[in-house]
DNA sequence: CCAGTTGACTAATACGTAACGACTCCGAGG
DNA sequence: CCTCGGAGTCGTTACGTATTAGTCAACTGG
């Protein structure tokens, strides 16, 4: 941190001076209270003076003061930047600006934290501070610092679902549960018995969401708890031929993906199970909670869609909620996911 | 500009209270100063009471003093946010953001600034003021607003060559000039014997340079000044069936187009030829000076590629150098261009 | 002619930090 | 015994702004 280079700017000191008039009549003439009145002619002569120096308000001085800056932060836990077209985040900033935007916020891009290694409490310590408020997105995040952040009344929206035990934080995230469910019940209607959940194992409460969405189908369609199968991956080295032929063997006839970002894990799936001649859908049926990779000529992933940019823009609003209203309790936003139906799965035939 | 909610953050007076010593104290511990030691079991004792309170700097109170903050700002002046893959604009923003990220400053997108429509000066004057410095990229820029923001010493550096008279203002830009003449050069090597400078009617400097390219590799291939035509065109509508035919009529065998950002006016120039039985390229070679519109099945376009990341890149680093350095004078980078050899000009066969 | 009121302005202060100069120890050197 | 000097701390100030409490003159109504 060192020195600013440069000429000074002019303060309101001297604009003052050029005017006339003391310090606070220009801070007056600035920003008008009501109930404070300014005398026409008064305002005229400090108007020429801010436009003959060229004056602007120091941004610095006015958050030290304890106001807003109108500056909206975007942190994410893992390296999201630089922004690529491809990254599975993008919809999400691209959301989050253009609601940052149209609400005439600037967007601060915590680009340093993230390869500095250290999490929200590494350099300065909360680096966050030089936004009003923050939106937090990304897998792999420390729960310590959301407890942290929490505790020391900085105000966050976090995009997806987090439960911290004690605390109550505002966040913004697709319902899984119900989509989940309906696939579930989808699959029983066409004769599958045996139904596997794939989950990840990294990133609790979607997982968790997913699941639950699975027991409620299953409920709901008559399936005993017995024929439901919940297994972990961590990556697409985990799925190999002997796993998946095992769970065919064992009667699974339909397998549920939770999507990682790349979606490494299910085309592993995929791939695996075509190369031990089973063919998809008619040998195995699979469907991706969540976004699925990119349609092919031959293959559309039954699967369904996160409404992305439109959380984005949600959790802008609710953080802006937060700033603007006064002791605004943690605010919680579910947006549904709208289905997609492909060819992946299908009627299940007895041999 | 509102007050900020939630409860006050430790400052350095409750620090130096808990570990018995003086607020300047801790602020010693907490940016060590060469020449002025700290003892050891004091520095530890601050250090405790830190991490006891979760103090964390107030970035506000440090840019007050003078102190830089480590936030880079960016500025468009159209509006290139929301950040679309698409946008012509990305490969800088994401050269921007790597280079930011790995010198260790944060990234400030403006966008408020862009849609209240009122340039760098608009709202509070010169919102630039929240970071550091500034990149600053766009066609439709305004030339008082470069200029005042030389003379208030506002370092910034611009992407993309503008001359501003009178000042001399830090940027990085493509060497449009060699790669123009390279191709002027060999579609006279390949016959053509009058040649048409298709320049865009906005963005004066980038359009000079390919000019005087036209003109220097005209003058080495030993054209006549003559034989060499320059248009303007504003876009798509411009380039009707009876100018391209008149061009034609008038001996013109070789086009070079001046891309827009959505290369709208060259792909009408492609589409209004062919539908007047012109063929591309037996009948008319076209180039384009910089990128091109997408290569399909049967078109590439011959044109030369800016790096465009490259650049992004590159004026973080004039930028933070002219941060870094004490009275640092402005800094000009120009950056060459790679070539993109297509199937869109051809030698001339006399009729 | 005076108490009360309103309009227009200002002096003073606080915000949290970094830096400068001054101050107090304490041991070494004369 | 006195002086000197360095190591370690501290008091104070400045940064530029928004706000609070207050001053002061002009005006009101009785």
């Amino acid at each position: 941190m060192r020195k600013r280079a440069g000429p000074r700017r002019p303060t309101q000191v001297e604009i003052a001076q050029r005017a006339g008039v003391s310090q606070a009549t220009v801070s007056l003439v600035l920003n008008e209270r009501p109930g404070v009145p300014v005398a026409e002619e008064t305002r005229r002569r400090v108007q020429q003076a801010i436009e003959d120096l060229g004056y602007a308000v120091n941004p610095a001085a006015r958050a030290l003061r304890g106001m807003t800056v109108k500056t909206i932060g975007l942190y994410t836990f893992e390296s999201v930047f630089p922004v690529d077209q491809r990254d599975f985040y993008h919809p999400f900033l691209v959301g989050v600006e253009e609601e940052a935007a149209r609400l005439g916020y600037d967007l601060l891009l915590f680009t340093s934290a993230n390869t500095a290694q250290g999490g929200v409490y590494a350099r300065g310590r909360n680096a966050l501070l030089k936004a009003d408020g923050c939106v937090l997105l990304g897998r792999h995040i420390s729960r310590d610092d959301l407890a942290n952040l929490v505790k020391e009344g900085f105000p966050f929206v976090f995009i997806g679902r987090r439960d911290i035990e004690g605390t109550e934080l505002s966040y913004v995230a697709p319902d899984y549960v119900a989509p989940t469910a309906a696939l579930v019940e989808e699959l029983v209607a066409l004769g599958h018995q045996r139904i596997l959940l794939l989950r990840q194992t990294e990133g609790a409460e979607p997982g968790e969401d997913r699941e639950l969405g699975l027991r409620q189908g299953a409920l709901a369609a008559g399936l005993r708890p017995d024929d439901l199968v919940v297994e972990f991956s961590s990556g697409a080295e985990d799925i190999g031929a002997d796993r998946v032929t095992g769970w065919v063997r064992a009667g699974i006839t339909a397998i549920l993906v939770e999507p990682s970002e790349d979606n490494a894990t299910g085309l592993a799936l995929a791939e695996v199970a075509e190369a031990a001649g089973l063919r998809i859908p008619d040998d195995l049926s699979v469907a991706f909670l969540g976004s699925a990779p990119a349609p092919t000529a031959t293959r559309i992933w039954t699967s369904f869609e996160i409404p992305r940019v439109e959380m984005g823009r949600a959790a802008v609003q609710l953080l802006v909620n937060l700033l603007e209203g006064a002791d605004q309790p943690p605010l919680q936003l579910v947006v549904p996911c709208t289905d997609v139906r492909g060819n992946s799965i299908s009627r299940l035939v007895r041999r």
